[in-house]
DNA sequence: ACAAAGACCGAAAGCGCTTTCATAGCTTCC
DNA sequence: GGAAGCTATGAAAGCGCTTTCGGTCTTTGT
């Protein structure tokens, strides 16, 4: 096998101990033996086991990262960031990738406790809805958690939250001041962060003098939904001349019901998504898209994660806006 | 802090090691003491610490997935998969994600090593290119590494070749078949996987009867590369109805910048992308393209490097062939 | 009836670290 | 000059498991 601080310690000529204290840079150490230490160390390329230091110390330098679906562009980006900024910090990341399947959180918190993670990263509001938050809430988990996007009410749990409500108003008020004035909504199942759009929307409305004609529909987090969806919108309210949509996979969806419903977008018809991910480049034309920052929000749940495991009792929730990004679509 | 492997000994009135017995189903226990212990880790909920379980027997049961960049899509699909093929076999998987930026390479190897991982799956054919290969070489690992879309000389790398040559050699006789008869190929760095589309596109045009007319042009695997080759490539062979690309992102920046030129696609030029990411579902027309199964690969993968890592001697390498997913922008 | 062979179980030695506690050697101070 | 206080170091006890080795208690064969 590979060195162990056994090794370094008999080349350097002391104890185990002193190796240890000068690998944690804790505890006196002189000059001198810090020096020779140090040396041996150089030239041995020797890497301290990282499963005996957690079994030790009780700290494993390690963070699950739950994602709802690594597949979707948005997660996969946060779990990306999140992933850097962990390992910046000396943390590695142990991914689950949940592909929708709520019943596969329970093993996935069971096997991250058992590698003893330091902490856990959600992405995803998901986890504030049912079923996750009460698998979430039978676990009793001690360990600081964060929630992108979400906040539980549990105690160590930390959430980040985008103002996606005022951007979603910011919609609503470009949508007019280019003349669309049947502005529809579709959005997704209400987690808190659907809450926010559809309340910005409504809050838009509201302003310039729409409030009368909220238009709602209801679709899941995919193209395909967000295709069939369109058809049927578009059926019962042909009126429409804007649809704002939730996130950039039904936005897309949409746009593509709409070409072969022949409606010209953004022509005849605008749409909006949201997450400003690359399917917002990828479409034609190119989506106008409320940017909800995932490169921010993973660096600021790094942060918050890592000084709640150092116990600096980091804010509970801390808050993030989001930005307008007009392409073409709109 | 939680149960130890003492409490559960107790409880059931046994020593530890009986108790180890049963956890790893190995060695020779009574069917009335299994019976007692089985009931008591039932109702105790236990779980043995993976740590302890990793030093104490050289097995972490954790891999590590390092992938070029986990924000593209397809890779995003790759580690998906491959972490869930994982986690039902019992891994836990450490994700890394280089963004493209091979100096971190050196730093994830140690930090895996250190975390004694019992193997590692690679994502992407760049890993058998320069400069990866060399880091990877100069580190001498001795545990079992799966590269996915490549082969690296190393004992114990092992490696999962998609067969691209004959699907792009097919993509040329399916644009033949349309009339096509001035295709360009826009491909990225020579890696095998890039070499094989370029094969098989030569391949195809000899089969056609226009190996007089191999037109090569070259872009990195991003959109904005692909929308300004193709502008260059139009503007010196406006006479090219088809272009084939080696990835989806190139393709959708192709089309993007046909359609700003004002041709129409596929009226006047076809454009045919690979990997079959959600990008080729989002970008209008939807695009055709050549699917590289990550599915399959992953679940290949994670295969062979079970095997690998419990001495069963998987060959070397295993190939797996593609398919042409056509859509409307041929 | 007695030896040989299994079946079943526990003691104890690690795995490679961290951390507590004790000790030895030096200063410092009145 | 001796008590008090540092600084620098090491011995040893864990952390929670696996694994080897040996021992006891039944079987089985003759």
């Amino acid at each position: 096998m590979s060195l162990t601080i056994y090794d370094i310690a008999k080349e350097a000529g002391v104890s185990i101990t002193t190796v240890s204290r000068v690998l944690n840079s804790k505890g006196e150490v002189s000059v001198a033996t810090r020096a020779k230490i140090q040396a041996v160390l150089e030239k041995s390329g020797y890497a301290p086991s990282q499963l005996a230091r957690g079994l030790a110390s009780k700290l494993s330098k390690t963070v699950g990262i739950v994602a709802v679906d690594l597949r979707a562009s948005h997660h996969a980006n946060l779990v990306h960031q999140t992933e850097y900024c962990l390992s910046q910090q000396g943390y590695s990341a142990i991914v689950c990738s949940l592909a929708g399947k709520p019943d596969r959180l329970d093993e996935y918190i069971e096997m991250l406790l058992s590698r003893q993670v330091d902490g856990i990263v959600f992405t995803g509001s998901v986890f504030a809805g049912e079923p996750y938050h009460s698998i979430l809430a039978a676990k009793f988990l001690t360990l600081p958690c964060v929630v992108l996007n979400a906040l539980l009410p549990e105690a160590n749990f930390f959430g980040i939250i985008n103002d996606e409500c005022a951007a979603f108003a910011d919609v609503v008020r470009l949508l007019y001041s280019k003349g669309r004035r049947n502005l529809a909504f579709l959005g997704g199942a209400p987690t808190l962060s659907e809450e926010q759009k559809r309340l910005g929307y409504r809050t838009g409305m509201e302003r310039v003098g729409l409030g009368k004609q909220i238009l709602e529909y209801h679709s899941p987090h995919d193209f395909e939904a967000g295709y069939t969806a369109t058809q049927a919108l578009m059926r019962e309210h042909p009126e429409t001349d804007a649809i704002i949509c939730s996130v950039d996979p039904t936005a897309v969806g949409c746009i593509h019901a709409l070409h072969h419903m022949g409606y010209r977008v953004p022509g005849q018809i605008s749409v909006v998504g949201a997450n400003n991910t690359d399917m917002a480049l990828a479409c034609y034309p190119q989506l106008t898209s409320v940017d909800t920052k995932p490169y921010e929000t993973s660096d600021l749940a790094v942060k918050m994660l890592v000084e709640a495991i150092e116990e600096k009792n980091p804010e509970k929730v801390k808050r993030l806006d989001c930005r307008l990004v007009q392409r073409h679509s709109t």
